[in-house]
RNA sequence: GCCCCCAUCGUUCAGCGGCCUAGGACGCCUGCCUUUCACGCAGGUAACACGGGUUCAAAUCCCGUUGGGGGUGCCA
């Protein structure tokens, strides 16, 4: 039998790093196998899906490179979930309540046991205010292999009736889902821990379905935030989309996401996308949650880039450079990408390296200025390159020659104070061969206002 | 409250009874390269939560404690 995974977002918010990389986790699996794997929209509850974001997953999805093989939306399926609901009711297997959750409560407390059967034999008919629910077994253990929390065990007692029919008629996730898994041949279950829970109502409604199997289950553990937390679209900053736009690269971004409870067995984390494939495997997910950590994002992202064709990297970064200065001259961003290339992490972060060329350079901060320019030399260093060049051919090889000979001649090292004066910062790209881009009276200005300012 | 889960460097992955004086990666620090920064290279820092067992032998198995998390909706 061939494997069947699926991946089943409810569309009330955009896809965020949790579910991208639980999403994968599926994919790499069903790639890996052989298997198929499936995109349901879980969008039982009308009033928080939202079809927009349904696009939303779809383009964090694709741009993350995980297809899907066939699709599914569960509001185009109400039909089969009543239907069963119906074969329940007819069998006995669910009853029809109309308590309200102020009634429940009265009963039971504001922390008990949720619900506690109260029409269970009352024969409530259909109507308003009127829901469907399971009727959970009062005793036994619903089990089963997890494949990587090993056993799970769940009393019965424990489980209280369920709601599997809205009062408007509107069918909730829990049958749904275990219908659509049954109906589809889901045969791997891989979904976030904070759905272990559900696991045996699932199990449950699988069986008073007549399943005689179960899929294989995976709990993966949870992606959480610096407090521990489970990712929260609120709290944290964590929406796929957004990483897209600063400026990560897809290959980056599903690498390092494939590495939060899991690392492949050999220790090396950078990899091409089908060496994971081949060493993926669902058993060895561990347990315990991970925190998702920018900075080595940062870094794996650092390591796409500068594995980039440097073609390829003018096109990814231009749109934030155009974005930063208005649209410049590409011959002239062409020359200067390779030293960018070199060093961003993010393609976000090219702009500030070439901001000296194109713009206005910064202030120096009051610490760069104490610490490059009140060194010993200084305005000597500054008055020389003035002079020299003053009239000097217009070229990388002089400017160097004039810059380096000056610190040569005084006996100090002599770019970082020029430096300074025309970037107005201590670090960034080369010197010679960018300025060289810019005019001479322009390159004067700066050298003689910082040299003026000492 | 009740149910469930987790526990190795700051972070992440490795380790599945002896190969561990615990390894890789990120971060951080040092040096080299470079008259900037970054890259690269060479080093360094830093962890088996605690207490009991089991065993000739435990980071690895069992129990407890502590700490953390998830769930507990007419959300998914």
């Amino acid at each position: 039998m061939t494997a069947r995974l699926r991946f089943s977002p409810a569309p009330t918010g955009y896809l965020h790093v949790g579910g991208a990389r639980t999403a994968l986790f599926n994919w790499l699996y069903a790639r890996r196998v052989g298997g198929t794997f499936v995109l349901r929209i879980e969008d039982t509850d009308a009033d928080r899906s939202r079809p927009e974001l349904v696009e939303a997953i779809y383009d964090s999805l694709r741009w993350l490179g995980v297809d899907w093989d066939e699709e599914y939306h569960q509001s185009d399926r109400f039909e089969a979930y009543r239907e069963v609901a119906q074969s329940f009711l007819d069998k006995g297997l669910a009853y029809y309540c109309d308590c309200s959750q102020d009634d429940v409560k009265a009963r039971v407390g504001d922390k008990g046991a949720g619900y506690d059967g109260h029409c269970r034999q009352r024969d409530v008919q259909p109507g308003e205010g009127v829901v469907v629910r399971f009727r959970t077994p009062d005793e036994g253990l619903i089990t089963w292999d997890d494949l990587i929390r090993g056993r799970v065990e769940f009393d019965a007692t424990t489980l209280e009736d369920f709601i599997i029919v809205r009062s408007n008629g509107v069918p909730m996730f829990h049958l749904a889902n275990a219908y659509d898994d049954y109906d589809m041949g889901i045969t791997h279950v891989v979904r976030g821990e904070d759905l272990v829970n559900t696991t045996p109502r699932v199990i449950l409604l699988r069986e008073a379905l007549g399943a005689t199997e179960h899929p294989i289950y995976a709990h993966l553990p949870l992606i959480v935030n610096e407090q521990r937390k489970k990712l929260s679209k609120r709290r944290d900053d964590v929406a796929v989309g957004d990483y897209r736009s600063r400026g990560y690269l897809p290959e980056a971004m599903r690498n390092y996401l494939v590495t939060l409870g899991w690392g492949p067995k050999d220790d090396i984390e950078i990899r091409p996308l089908v060496e994971i494939i081949e060493q993926f495997d669902l058993a060895d997910i561990n347990k315990a949650p991970a925190f998702f950590d920018v900075k080595k994002l940062d870094h794996f992202n650092g390591e796409y880039i500068r594995e980039l064709d440097v073609d390829e990297f003018i096109t990814q970064s231009t749109p934030y450079i155009n974005d930063a200065y208005g649209s410049i001259d590409p011959a002239l961003y062409r020359r200067l990408a390779p030293f960018v290339q070199e060093r961003v992490r993010r393609f976000d972060e090219s702009p500030r390296f070439i901001n000296w060329i194109v713009a206005t350079p910064p202030e120096p901060t009051e610490k760069d200025w104490r610490k490059v320019m009140q060194k010993d030399k200084v305005p000597e260093v500054l008055d020389l390159v003035i002079e020299q060049i003053e009239a000097a051919e217009w070229t990388p090889e002089r400017m160097s020659e004039i810059i380096l000979g000056a610190g040569e001649q005084l006996g100090v090292k002599s770019q970082l104070p020029v430096r300074l004066a025309l970037t107005g910062q201590r670090s960034g790209i080369p010197l010679f061969e960018p300025m060289v881009e810019l005019d001479r009276e322009v390159v004067l200005n700066r050298l003689r206002t910082a040299r003026a300012a000492l």
